[in-house]
RNA sequence: GCCGGUAUAGCUCAGAUGGUAGAGCACCUGACUUGUAAUCAGGGGGUCGCGGGUUCGAUCCCUGCUGCCGGCACCA
């Protein structure tokens, strides 16, 4: 016998070897109806599954988060049977849950189009209705290569020969249709529902890798009831109407053109908008960097040094003189700042030594990763190289950690994950050097975690370091729960040597800096980006590049309206005056398409009592106050965090 | 870079079995002096992304290129 504990902490003993259909059964038959699988020890399980030691036991029902992960694995499973219904010797390959959905990917010749989705969709809503049951087969591996081989499936044998010799190969059958898998799955396909939508058609490489061949990839999302499809499908529009590209051309911040792929033409306001964010963050940084400003354009023997050219030179931008000099445009404002420190001797007393700059670097990145402002060819980082010692390391790494979080902060982005990147297989320096400063970063990063309480939350990315050094990745969650990388800790005992970079100890001795690479923003073009989304263009008034519009009623206010213009201009808030020849609910409907924060209207009423009516953005009514009084609070609001 | 899609006025889009195009908004002009999300009337505006081919004739068909869109890969 053995005993299962349930949910409710009771305790019952069953047969050895009994299922968790079994079990549920004997409960009730409305609770197995709506049982979709099991967790044993709160792992999940098929409901078939024979139990043969003791465990705690919950039963998954469709309300479950657990449950989301099975209907979508099913849903892949049943989209691959579609598939291979409508178009025979189709390959299938691999199909897995992904966030909010799942994909498969195919191999067929021909591509598939809008009318083969809706048709495969067609066909799975058929599948589910048939309601097959799910059966799962042990297979041995030779059994299970044959079976694949002989329909022709190259792809699965690829995967059965990469399943641990330990693990058992696993066939799950729904009705006539069978497919290699680990589980587990759903009692039945009728239990996925019908919460669910082919999304969109794409190539992916098989396995991830682009040596290997191109397959086709079919997304899909699924839920557990139409409502949350729903809710999900209205979450993607309102993601769409919040899109950068469209706010950035209704708003006329920006625009982007044939010429100049993945280039940036800021127009006046968005170039205020980038202006407002790089007077904050000098602000930030005026206490302890100093900035400076390295040359766009250096000699290819620098980008060699610093081992760029090695790794990278594909994606810069190189140039070749008359006299036949090759250089590059910076791609990275690093060696540029190594070549400031290196000039003059530079005393331990220097140290830490702070360098920032609004570094602008091309790189010709590949055309289709190119993506509005938030991937480009040429962008500004908000970048610093602090040269230190190995004693302070730690300290400048937590003390980068601090602007980064309350810069964050600052923009309302509070909900950040810090991971550590760790050695990747293309680097520069030795392994001893590498386990050094993985170890100090190691040692910070549980710091960090420690000392936020538990609200920074960490992990580790194996392998993703940059090829000079360990770093830290810092990911902010936007208003709509996205996540964005954007700052950045890179320490680097690599490059200070490659350079000869030295400064004079206390004991007179020449010793090498310790380099710590780090951007709060990442790209400032990015970053706008990312804000433009994340507040949907409605900027608070400190970083709105136009603040207020004063809109005049009838041409009798005309004056007046100059006069309150002048006052606010004067007070240092930036703004338009509007005394075209329209109703006022012309002016506040066009206003508010662009995204004005405050539209204040004046008309004789106002002339005369010296008062202002301001109706805010996302505001159906308006408030009245007087001039000075309209002034002041729209000052308060327009004064940056920082400064408050 | 790879796979697929796509490109018509400033924007959003319609259109013709192949006979060189149209709407709304925007813009310009005039009238209206207006009280919080579109006042009315008139007008101008397009090498239909770029190059080559087929054709009596191409914006439409074929082909190459470029940009853009959705993914994949990449992201120092």
């Amino acid at each position: 016998m053995i005993q299962l504990t349930f949910p409710d902490n009771s305790v019952r003993e069953f047969a050895k070897g009994t299922t968790g259909a079994d079990v549920v059964g004997g409960i009730s038959k409305s609770l197995q109806k709506k049982t979709l699988a099991m967790a044993l020890n709160g792992e999940l399980r098929d409901l078939s599954d024979p139990i043969e030691e003791n465990a705690s036991i919950e039963f998954i029902n469709r309300e479950d988060p657990r449950a989301l992960e099975l209907i979508r694995h099913d849903a892949a499973h049943v989209m691959a049977e579609a598939v291979q219904e409508l178009w025979p010797g189709t390959q299938v390959t691999i199909g897995p849950v992904i966030e909010n959905g799942f994909y498969y990917d195919f191999k067929r010749d021909v591509p598939f189009s809008t009318e083969d989705i809706a048709a495969i969709e067609k066909k799975m809503r058929q599948l589910i209705e048939r309601n097959e049951k799910f059966t799962k087969e042990i297979w041995s591996r030779d059994q299970a290569k044959a079976h694949f081989a002989e329909q022709g499936e190259h792809y699965k044998v690829e995967l059965i020969d990469a399943i641990p010799a330990d693990q058992t190969v696993k066939i799950y059958r729904q009705g006539e249709w069978l497919d290699l898998c680990r589980g587990p799955h759903l009692v039945s396909t009728g239990q996925i529902g019908q919460a669910f939508k082919l999304m969109k058609v794409a190539g992916a490489y098989w396995r991830g890798d682009s040596n290997n061949e191109m397959l086709t990839r079919i997304y899909g999302t699924a839920w557990s009831n139409e409502a949350d499809l729903k809710a999900y499908l209205h979450m993607l529009e309102e993601a769409e109407k919040r899109d950068h590209r469209k706010l950035g051309r209704e708003m006329d911040l920006y625009h982007f053109q044939e010429e100049g792929p993945g280039v940036v033409f800021w127009h006046h306001k968005g170039w205020q908008l980038f202006q407002n964010l790089t007077n904050y963050m000098r602000r930030r940084l005026a206490d302890d960097y100093q900035e400076v400003n390295a040359p766009q354009i250096l000699d290819k023997s620098l980008w060699e040094t610093s081992g760029h050219w090695e790794w990278y030179h594909e994606n810069m931008f190189v140039t070749e003189t008359e006299d036949h000099r090759v250089f590059a445009i910076k791609p990275m404002n690093c060696p540029g700042h190594v070549q400031i420190f290196k000039h003059g001797l530079k005393s331990y007393r220097d140290l830490p030594l702070r360098m920032a700059e609004f570094g602008a670097v091309s790189r010709y990145e590949p055309s289709g990763a190119l993506h509005g402002l938030m991937r480009v060819r040429a962008f500004t980082q908000d970048d610093a190289h602090i040269f230190c010692t190995e004693d302070q390391l730690a300290a400048e790494c937590h003390k980068i950690n601090d602007l980064i979080l309350s810069v964050y902060k600052d923009f309302g982005f509070e909900e950040i994950v810090v991971k550590l990147s760790t050695r990747p297989e293309k680097r520069v320096g030795s392994d001893a050097v590498w386990d050094h400063a993985e170890e100090v970063m190691t040692e910070v990063l549980k710091q960090i975690e420690e000392n936020s309480g538990g609200r920074i939350k960490t992990g580790i990315l194996e392998g993703e370091g940059a090829f000079y050094g360990p770093k830290f990745e810092y990911t902010l969650r936007d208003a709509i729960g996205r996540e964005w990388q954007c700052g950045t800790t890179q320490v680097d005992f690599n490059l200070p040597e490659r350079f000869g970079a030295f400064y004079v100890d206390s004991d007179g001795e020449k010793k090498q800096p310790v380099m710590v690479h780090r951007a709060i923003c990442g790209s400032l073009e990015r970053f706008l980006g990312i804000l433009i989304e994340n507040f949907a263009g409605h900027f608070p008034l400190w970083m709105a590049p136009q603040q207020f519009v004063v809109a005049a009623i009838t041409s009798d206010a005309d004056d007046y309206a100059k006069e309150v213009h002048a006052a606010l201009k004067a007070a240092g808030l930036r703004g338009e005056l509007d005394l075209r020849n329209e109703k006022i609910n012309y002016k506040v409907r066009e206003h508010s398409h662009a995204k004005v924060p405050a539209i204040i209207a004046v008309g004789k009423r106002e002339s005369e009592e010296r008062t202002v009516s301001i109706r805010r953005l996302g505001s159906r009514n308006q408030v009245s106050m007087t001039l000075d009084e309209a002034i002041a609070s729209m000052c308060e609001e327009a004064t940056a965090p920082d400064l408050r």
